[in-house]
DNA sequence: TTTTAAGTTCTTTTT
DNA sequence: GAACTTAAAA
């Protein structure tokens, strides 16, 4: 039982207690992820069987990371614990259930995109102002529904609501809501907020089913419980209502996703529901200096809703938190890079000793770009994920149609991809079709000659043939064979191939990296069932981290600060400490959403251990213009004596109005490399495209059957130009010309009218 | 029908 | 500055 050893009187006790319902009130850095570890391997030293033990937590990679430290306690016992997300462990058992509610077990998962698109068809075949029904928000409302567990029909019968949307003008969401829920079901497929809230309803509508689940998960564990939602809460209470094994950990001061739905509120109930609950408090942070300490303690003192906590450090001082300003968002990068290479050559750390944690995915460009110019290594986590590029997006729709061809949204993205000459028309009118004879898009597809005009039906009629083939093909081949005959017959590797752009190199092997995955989970003797349909199932809950081929490298890690919760690292840089950013914009309206940015804050700054540096620029792009920026309102309430300024960078790096790229404006800035920037003056972007080009008299295109490499010809509208590259075969060549006005383009030589000057 | 250019909006944050 | 939608041209 060595791993008792080293925890300190209040953590043992959590470890100790592993009977009756627990809450475990965490601070930041207080030994938390070690507590439930611990505590998970003391239940199993006592005897539990790992296979009665379920953990959820928020992410996969925290999940993962559990797992790990779980092994090096008990052994391999670990790997028969059920641990993962809420949605990947309710998604693994409705893969079980599903035809207790309805649902073929292979049903589809749609991911955020795929959602939204539906609402997107949805509104426009309902006609709606989409100024007013705009798909995001749609889509919101009808998630914050699902996560209180509130049916379509709830929400048509709720007073309260429907007064609410009528008195917006939005008297029509409760009808699609209900529609696109029939949609959904009509498509075999779940949205992320499904897999909770048809989890509820299959624990609730099926006795025996969650008895069963009650028997199975006698120790239930829950981390980041202040996270958790409606639906979520009633998951887990349901669950632990026989056994009351029930352990929860969690910190107010670190609730970041209430956007999501989550609800301090949970932490609340937790008490009433649980009459003889044992709380225990940890407060000891062992993670950061004092100084780091203190000052995220001086910043969440600013909030009025808490719970009063006193998280305290022992460990050394420390250095004070630097607080850097810079001209725009590059030079911003350019010193938090040159800090970094600086810190590391002089204190000796490694380079996955730093994390840059921002407020918003776009921020992370200008700190790439830098960071690339100092060759340092960097990792960026979260952002787009590889399964949400287009290609591979568009190969998995024919895998999902395979298995599932009512699955509407893959249906759409790919029966006109590659080209089949299925135009929107055609699509529209299978829809129709389908609503009037009230079957599915792929009823009406493989009977189209009875629904469309002879030259659609054929187009149609075919695509049907090439799916029909795939599913045939898919009930005897393993998971790679398959993927790698979808990919070539549904023609588009083909067209990928073709395309010699960089970005079509780029998702060629994309698709070839996708299909080497699939291999090797082809090749995988851990596990039984190995078909293209296991591979894929739940594809739509993976991140990025999920497919990290070498996760030890010594690398910069680059991340939101939301991603970077739960994580630590020596040194942190928080950037873009502006108003409008951090806090966002978005924030600024409630009292509530302030304090969630606040906490947010709290979070980044808790996740270092022994340096922080924060940084603010004055300027900086944003939806490609450039926007003045204040310092913010979070800087101003650390308690200072933590902080050190560090304003020098601004005078020796060069001002951003002079460098090259943008060289146009210098005139405008004159020589006062000390004034603040004048956005509003800034020449618009209009004004800087070239004039129209006039043509030359008597301007006749020319025969370019002979063109070759270097002449110079003129474009009726680009001016004059070099032809520098010829590729591709008659009659479909494509000519790159270098224009005097306009730079590089790329023409196809059939539609392009060109004369050619010599 | 398909392709391209020109508008338009968009940004929180994640499963 | 991207990603998506609309309009115009082939």
């Amino acid at each position: 039982m060595d791993y008792l050893i080293g925890l300190n009187p209040s953590q043992k006790e959590a470890v100790e207690q592993t009977s009756g319902p627990v809450m475990i009130v965490a601070g930041a850095g207080s030994g938390k992820t070690r507590v439930i570890t611990c505590r998970v391997a003391h239940l199993i030293t006592k005897g539990v069987d790992p296979f009665n033990i379920l953990v959820l937590t928020f992410t996969n990679k925290a999940a993962k990371e559990m797992r790990e430290r779980i092994m090096k306690a008990v052994g391999p016992e670990a790997k028969n614990i059920w641990m993962g997300t809420f949605h990947s462990v309710f998604a693994k058992i409705l893969r079980v259930e599903a035809n207790k509610i309805g649902y073929p077990n292979n049903f589809t998962i749609y991911d955020t995109d795929d959602s939204k698109s539906l609402l997107r068809a949805i509104l426009k075949e309902q006609q709606l102002d989409d100024k007013l029904y705009n798909a995001n928000f749609v889509y919101n409302r009808i998630s914050s529904a699902k996560n209180n567990l509130i049916s379509p029909a709830e929400y048509l019968k709720n007073e309260h609501i429907q007064s609410e949307d009528f008195a917006t003008g939005r008297g029509k969401l409760g009808e699609i809501y209900q529609i696109y829920a029939q949609r959904c079901f009509k498509a075999g497929a779940m949205d992320f907020d499904d897999l909770l809230f048809k989890t509820n309803v299959l624990l609730k509508d099926n006795p025996e089913v969650l008895y069963k689940y009650q028997n199975k998960f006698k120790y239930l564990m829950v981390d980041e419980y202040q996270d958790t939602n409606y639906s979520q809460y009633l998951i887990v209470k349901r669950l632990a209502a026989i056994n009351e094994n029930i352990c929860v950990v969690g910190d107010d001061a670190q609730s970041i996703y209430a956007f999501r739905g989550a609800n301090i509120q949970n932490i609340l109930n937790f008490e009433k529901d649980y009459p003889d609950l044992k709380v225990f408090k940890l407060e000891q942070n062992y993670r950061s200096t004092q100084n780091i300490v203190n000052a995220a303690n001086s910043i969440i003192a600013n909030n009025k809703n808490q719970l009063k906590k006193t998280v305290f450090s022992e460990n050394e001082t420390g250095d004070k938190i630097k607080i850097l300003r810079a001209f725009s968002d590059n030079e911003e990068g350019k010193v938090i890079a040159e800090g970094i290479a600086q810190e590391r050559a002089v204190k000796g750390y490694h380079y996955n000793d730093f994390a840059i944690l921002y407020r918003t995915n776009a921020q992370s460009r200008a700190m790439e770009e830098a960071l690339r110019k100092l060759n340092i290594p960097y990792k960026i986590y979260g952002g787009l994920s590889f399964y949400q590029r287009k290609e591979i997006k568009d190969l998995i729709a024919y895998f999902r149609l395979t298995f599932n061809p009512n699955d509407e949204e893959a249906l759409k993205r790919v029966i006109n991809y590659p080209r089949r000459g299925i135009g929107d028309t055609t699509i529209e009118r299978i829809i129709i079709a389908a609503d009037k004879a009230d079957s599915t898009l792929w009823e009406v597809i493989t009977d189209s000659a009875n629904h469309l005009d002879g030259r659609s039906s054929a187009a149609v009629a075919n695509f049907a043939t090439v799916i029909q083939s795939f599913q045939v093909l898919a009930k005897t081949h393993s998971a790679y064979d398959c993927a790698l005959h979808i990919a070539q017959h549904s023609g588009l590797l083909k067209d990928l191939y073709d395309d010699k752009s960089v970005e079509g190199l780029n998702r060629y092997e994309n698709i070839q990296e996708l299909l080497n995955g699939i291999k090797e989970f082809s090749e995988r003797e851990d596990i039984e069932e190995k078909g293209l349909d296991i591979f894929m199932q739940d594809i739509a809950l993976l991140t990025n981290d999920d497919n990290d081929k070498n996760p030890d490298a010594d690398t910069v890690s680059l991340m939101t600060i939301h991603s970077a919760k739960g994580l630590e690292f020596k040194n942190v840089c928080i950037v873009g400490l502006e108003e409008n950013l951090f806090p966002s914009q978005m924030s600024l309206n409630s009292r509530a959403d302030l304090e969630e940015e606040r906490r947010l804050f709290y979070v980044a700054i808790t996740r270092a251990e022994k340096k922080l540096t924060i940084s603010y620029a004055t300027s900086r792009y944003r939806w490609g213009t450039l926007t003045s920026c204040e310092p913010s309102r979070f800087i101003d309430e650390i308690d200072p004596k933590y902080l050190e300024l560090d304003f020098k960078p601004q005078q020796k790096t060069e001002n951003p109005f002079f460098n090259q790229e943008r060289s146009s404006w210098s005139s405008q800035s004159g020589g006062d490399t000390f004034s603040k920037p004048k956005p509003a003056t800034a020449p618009k972007t209009t004004s800087i495209l070239p004039k129209a080009h006039v043509p030359s008299e008597g301007f006749a295109p020319s025969d370019t059957t002979n063109l070759q490499v270097g002449m110079d010809v003129e474009h009726e509208r680009f001016g004059f130009g070099k032809v520098i590259n010829l590729e591709g075969n008659k009659p479909d060549i494509k000519a790159t010309i270098f224009f005097k006005e306009l730079g590089q383009k790329q023409l196809l030589l059939k539609f392009a009218k060109l004369r050619i000057v010599s």
